[in-house]
RNA sequence: GCGGAAGUGGUGAAAUGGCAAACACACUAGCCUUAGGAGCUAGCGCCCAAAAGGCUUGCGGGUUCAAGUCCCGCCUUCCGCACCA
């Protein structure tokens, strides 16, 4: 007999023939309409920034995405898996700048490159609903969403302190700012400037967006106490202090004070102001910028400490730098007891946060006591310790559970009742209120930059402040422009787009030039996918409504705060709008861990970039795809071995071989009444249907993905020990057809081109995707002998083959029966027999 | 400083409180030969020449018949937050 030629596993002949075809089939990855009547699914991974390569980062984020999305089609679901690009940005400002070539041309080559790539992976994606943020069609909706928060008052603009980052040449906002500096540029201190800015009220759901993280019970804990810290609520007191020289000298009378001498400083612990022996001030304050005007001296020693604190803000450990503060000379007077307190101006009061002043209660504050001691300001205890018979504690005591002394009329008071009563006495006295404070400010959105969307205002010299009207829009961003270094909103420098006739008057008018932040397309990109071609409107609601909220989100925890702060809110702010029913974009984020090599996460700089093409040059994108998700479980980082790329490739190989070599036997054995399996059959069949379940199980549950690839290797290593019975014709076409077609169907998620390759050599068809998920069946998945350790005190002495089902006395007797046991016994007393049934024997003796 | 996650072979890792190291990678030995980034077989935590045996999940305690897993204390690494009043 001539020899059999071993056929070769060629994943670039398989990749290259599905991918022709998959092309082809502009429904293969279609979801259904809403009336279809499956339950639908909508997974979506982030969508990338496109800079022109796939990385392996993306790659691991799609895949697991992609066997999802598949597993959820297989299981009868309607799928939504969408893709499209966050194509605004910078980065395309700076390659003009280099290559001299359009912002728009360089966006567009790289997304039709990574495109590609992504095509090549064989991910699931509907390119039907594909969107890309720096088209007309898409923008013009960010423009219609500026207008209508506007009118809803959620869009304002105003002169502030706002971050500028030199190396961008532009603003920005404080979620893009992390220890002083730009998110884009971590060596690049960023710097404060007082500029007119667009700014969204995303303060105004602040409570909301709190509230809302309690019930999203399918995110990450990590990401819902980063959110919670970010929005930073406290519960407190404002209360005003005034300047005692004022209030000397005018009506005398307590909390009538000026505008200009009243500090007012908000506390969580009011219930220590008895204690307050000084008021601290921050360098920017008003008051203080007033004082200095009149004195030189002060003026130097107050510019010093804004310098310190700029330093402390770049240094990024704030608790270590030493507190520095400069007394005024002047006092003010505790509303409570009408107490003189010196006024101090203090670095570590920071300007941003609450009234910009604090009242310095050094018994009851680590940092207030830090600075008292330092500067010799007077050290008072007003709380002790709710029990009176425990001794006196050091200072600073800053338990909030006790109870207040030296405290006039409050003293005896717990702790929580006299904050309570203090602020009823501040509110009658109209000199404080209880207040509730949160740290998120609002999204500052105006960016000095080119590349972005247009706002749609327009500045009028008749009329002022003009909205673009809806009929006028998209405002076109303008194409043919130069690109410079310049300061200022390259916009501002194109006549053509500036000068515009008023909407209102049609007399001379100049538009904004400044464009929108790029998370403003990112904020709700994801409902444009569910009606990505409608013109006119961002999305029809009845659809959006039928897909939201999003079943499973995937993608970095890097995005934690700003889009995903950022999507919440607009979907709140879509739902006020009545756009929506849903109150928040996702029921459940998945973020996945990131792609390390040799120790260090892959980054260009520091060199140790692995290209998802040569990868798959080299191995094929199932076995790409595969080994992202079997090197780890996909929550944890990821070290990129290539060395273990080639082995699932091997690995592919053997099931190639395998699958082709019974191909045959199996077609013939299709649709055949098979006899109850016994012998290598019946153990086949068994390891089919446990690998089953355990992988269902895992889809369901908790996505370790890793020992779902190592299962099926577990199973295909099985099948290859029984080669020398598979090729006796032991096992019958019917079974082989069976173990050969689930081994199919459950590679698919993870291989899913060497999946539509075999699904069609055994003669299956109608395409792996839509085949039903296979059912695992229990009675056959059971094991009947099951192999029992015995321990002799916890310590494992040999194991006992007995039944699947033998009951505990059985057992108890099989371990006694047992050689290796008896002799370790011997000459000893059994105090206890533990048997757990199915699990093991431990005999306790003496 | 506060909060979170992690720490298991040479490497990536596995283990609803019940046989620690599944599945791979690397390595070693053998076989095969259309010499391939191939395939097949076997070995592979540590100690001991081997067997028998003993030891082993960052460190120290505890709970339990039984602990990588639960509890307490500590160490290390990574991530997040932080003069937030």
């Amino acid at each position: 007999m001539p020899e059999e030629k071993e056929l070769r596993y060629d994943p670039e002949g398989i990749e290259s023939r599905w991918r022709e075809r998959w092309a082809a089939d502009a429904e293969l990855y279609a979801a259904e309409a809403r009336t279809c009547g499956k339950p639908k699914y909508y997974v979506l991974e982030m969508l990338p920034y496109p800079s022109g390569q796939l990385h392996m980062g993306h790659v691991r984020n799609y895949s697991i995405g992609d066997a999802l999305a598949r597993h959820m089609w297989m299981r009868g679901y309607n799928v939504m898996h969408p893709m499209g690009w966050d194509a605004f940005g910078l980065p395309a400002e700076n390659a003009a700048l280099k290559n001299n070539t359009p912002p728009r041309d360089w966006t567009l080559a790289n997304i039709a490159a990574m495109k590609r790539q992504m095509q090549r992976m064989g991910f699931s994606y509907d390119w039907a609903t594909e969107i890309t943020t720096c088209l007309p069609e898409y923008y013009r909706w960010n423009q219609w969403f500026f207008l209508r928060m506007y009118e809803k008052g959620l869009v304002y603009k105003k002169k502030s302190k706002v971050n500028w980052c030199p190396e961008c040449c532009t603003v920005l906002a404080n979620e893009q700012v992390i220890d002083g500096r730009c998110w884009r540029h971590e060596d690049t201190l960023v710097e404060q400037r007082d500029l007119e800015q667009w700014f969204f009220r995303i303060t105004a759901y602040a409570q909301e967006l709190l509230d809302g993280l309690d019930k999203l019970d399918g995110w990450p804990e990590k990401v819902r106490t980063m959110q919670r810290n970010w929005i930073g609520r406290s519960e407190g007191t404002e209360v005003d202090f005034f300047l005692a020289e004022e209030i000397d000298q005018g009506s005398g009378v307590r909390g009538q004070g000026s505008e200009a001498t009243r500090i007012r400083v908000f506390t969580t612990r009011v219930d220590t102001i008895f204690g307050a022996t000084s008021v601290q001030l921050a360098p920017e304050h008003p008051l203080v910028t007033a004082l200095t005007a009149a004195d030189a001296g002060l003026k130097t020693q107050v510019e010093r400490l804004i310098k310190e604190q700029k330093k402390a803000r770049e240094s990024g450990d704030l608790g270590a730098i030493e507190k520095h503060g400069v007394p005024t000379g002047h006092f003010a007077i505790n509303p409570y007891n009408g107490e003189l307190v010196p006024m101090w101006v203090a670095s570590y009061v920071l300007m941003e946060y609450g009234t910009g002043a604090i009242m310095s209660v050094p018994g009851h504050d680590e940092r207030d006591f830090e600075f008292a001691k330092k500067y010799a300001i007077p050290i008072r205890r007003v709380i002790a310790p709710a029990d009176s018979n425990a001794n006196e504690p050091a200072l600073p005591f800053t338990v909030e559970d006790g109870v207040l002394v030296n405290s006039g009329e409050y003293s005896g008071l717990t702790c929580a009742a006299a904050q309570k009563r203090l602020q009823e006495a501040a509110a009658r006295g109209g000199f404080g209120e209880a207040k509730v404070i949160f740290r998120l400010r609002d999204w500052g959105v105006s960016r000095q930059r080119y590349w972005g969307t247009p706002i749609p205002m327009i500045y009028c010299e008749r009329d002022g402040l003009v909205a673009v009207p809806d009929e006028q829009l998209p405002v076109i961003l303008p194409e043919q422009i130069e690109i410079t270094q310049q300061g200022g909103s390259p916009l501002g420098r194109v006549p053509d787009f500036v000068n515009v006739a008023c909407p209102r008057c049609g007399g001379p008018a100049r538009r904004e030039t400044d464009t929108m932040d790029t998370f403003v397309d990112s904020s709700w990109y994801f409902y444009r996918y569910t009606d990505a071609k409608n013109d006119s409107a961002p999305f029809d609601s009845a659809t959006a409504r039928y897909w939201f909220p999003i079943d499973q989100y995937i993608g970095g925890v890097e995005h934690a705060i700003l889009h995903l702060i950022y999507s919440r809110f607009w979907t709140k702010v879509m739902r006020d709008l009545g756009m929506v029913g849903n109150d928040e974009p996702a029921t459940r984020l998945f973020t996945q861990g990131m792609v390390i090599k040799d120790g260090a996460k892959m980054s260009k700089s520091r060199g140790n970039v692995v290209s998802p093409d040569e990868m798959v040059a080299r191995y094929g994108a199932d076995a790409t795809r595969m080994y992202a998700l079997f090197a780890a479980p996909p929550d944890r980082d990821l070290d990129w071995q290539e060395d273990g790329v080639a082995g699932v490739s091997r690995f592919l190989g053997r099931v190639y071989r395998l699958a082709m070599r019974y191909a045959p036997a199996a077609k013939a054995g299709r649709g055949q009444q098979a006899g109850a399996p016994e012998g290598v059959s019946l153990k086949l069949l068994r390891k089919l249907h446990q690998t089953t379940a355990k992988i269902t199980q895992d889809f369901e549950g908790r996505w370790h993905f890793n020992t779902c690839v190592a299962a099926i290797m577990e199973f295909v290593n099985e099948m290859q020990a029984a080669d020398a019975e598979l090729a006796a014709g032991t096992v019958s076409g019917t079974v082989i057809h069976e173990l050969l077609r689930s081994l199919v169907l459950l590679l698919a998620p993870f291989a899913p081109y060497l999946a539509a390759e075999l699904w069609e050599e055994l003669g299956e068809d109608g395409g792996v995707l839509r085949a039903p998920w296979p059912r695992s069946d229990p009675e056959l998945a059971k094991e009947d002998k099951l192999e029992i350790p015995v321990q002799v005190n916890g310590k494992l002495v040999t194991v006992v083959r007995v039944a699947a089902d033998a009951d505990a006395k059985t057992l108890e007797a099989a371990a006694l029966g047992d050689d290796r046991v008896r002799a370790r016994i011997a000459g000893k007393n059994v105090v206890k027999v533990i048997v757990v049934p199915g699990k093991l024997v431990n005999l306790v003796v003496k």
